[in-house]
DNA sequence: GCTATTTATCGATATATTTGAATACATGAA
DNA sequence: TTCATGTATTCAAATATATCGATAAATAGC
């Protein structure tokens, strides 16, 4: 997978109102976008703004049920994708070239 | 620490020229700002200012020689700061109500 | 059907970010 | 000092993002 995935994690998460949606979100398991809502002094709109850009992102699920939304954080995609952050940003160091081929798997494509 | 510099790091990488920028630079080791520039279809200034914001962050570091500024990445910075963040975002699950009090150290405030 | 509730979308405005041309700054060499 | 090189800053324009009021859409209850 290319990093465009990633970027948008990233993307979405580098607001400081959305960063904290998400440890709300963490924090409580489950919640409604109304109840979301009264943790931020946000108009309506702007809630339902930032949910879509977090959950486009992935880093959000969305349980629809009723006229209600329920939201929770993807876990999967926190450890997994995020977590690889360092990796994919500056892979362990590639010394000089690699001091033995370690037998790469068949190469690449 | 609060989570400011977590953001702007974040905020930083959010980029997809500053986070190849640091692809790039990780792949390297250590490169002067013109070699980096070489690298992107973009004018000086502009590869001025995107690295200015990833040494303000303190994802890069810059080492200045005469003339020459040589960058290189934080790795500590990338693996401490950047890999607390699933942690940071959604520390592992609270779960009900905590099974076992675990002794919390004296209480919050 | 109508009404209330909850969430999403549209449209406009305010703010922030990205970009590059021109220019300044810093340093080494002549 | 003057010139050349490498990097930073200033300024302005283009683009993107954040915000909210108004309104739409979906649905439960009547």
């Amino acid at each position: 997978m290319t990093d465009g995935a990633l970027l948008k994690a990233l993307k979405a998460l580098a607001h400081p109102t959305r960063f904290r949606m998400v440890q709300e979100i963490a924090a409580a398991g489950e919640l409604s976008c109304g109840q979301l809502g009264e943790r931020f002094p946000l108009a309506q709109p702007t809630i339902s703004h930032h949910l879509k850009l977090l959950s486009d992102s992935g880093v959000l699920l969305l349980r629809r049920e009723a006229q209600h939304a329920f939201i929770s954080v993807n876990r999967p995609l926190i450890e997994g994708l995020l977590g690889s952050l360092p990796d994919r940003l500056a892979p362990a160091v590639p010394r000089s070239r690699a001091r033995k081929p370690v037998r790469k798997a068949a190469g690449r494509k």
